[in-house]
DNA sequence: ATAAATAAGTTTATTTGATAAACTATAATT
DNA sequence: AATTATAGTTTATCAAATAAACTTATTTAT
């Protein structure tokens, strides 16, 4: 049988976020936004279902008197993110 | 940057279809129903849907005077499984 | 003979989710 | 003091996943 692919990676937008979130030390919304290729709305949105999953961590402070929102994986995201690979694995890899 | 993911098959009950049928002649809805684990209301929509795409043929015929549906993967099915898979790898290894 | 149960789907309705458009707040520029 | 730019958030819309309800035909039981 197929594993269950966790809703919350199982979308392009947070699944890229994630993807970038795993590989560097952290990004801020701007690096996010040219990453990814979301626009503002989408990626604010995306964000704050990652953070209220635990799975990212949100920083918001200012820089140059301007907002600036940090993110950084979390240990329960980098978990999800490894179970959603492992999970996917069950539908790609071409079994009799 | 990502790669687009084709929104027909970044779907999880979608990709299951296209995975069983990936790795057999052919499967009916019976057995698609066993090996997803979808409801046939649910199998019988996305069924549809890969049809209507070309991603797979769709044979009805009877089998003990029963409705018999035998589904089976087309070329351009296989093509977008590919692919799919080829752009989930740009978000799943982690590149610096 | 007819009523109930089973089989194999399909259609419709609901609910969720992705996305963009519109909005807010502050800062810098003309 | 308007206008433009920056960095987001909130709201509205549109699409899509899913299950519930329905359909049609077939056995089986009464």
């Amino acid at each position: 049988m197929f594993e269950e692919l966790d809703p919350l990676l199982h979308s392009q937008l947070r699944l890229a976020i994630m993807s970038v979130l795993i590989s560097v030390e952290s990004a801020d919304f701007n690096y996010l936004l040219e990453r990814t290729g979301a626009t503002r709305g989408n990626l604010s949105v995306q964000i704050s279902k990652l953070n209220d999953a635990g799975y990212i961590q949100v920083i918001k402070s200012f820089r140059n008197k301007m907002p600036l929102t940090t993110c950084r994986i979390a240990p329960k995201g980098v978990e999800a993110f490894e179970k959603y690979v492992t999970a996917l694995k069950s539908y790609l890899t071409r079994q009799a």
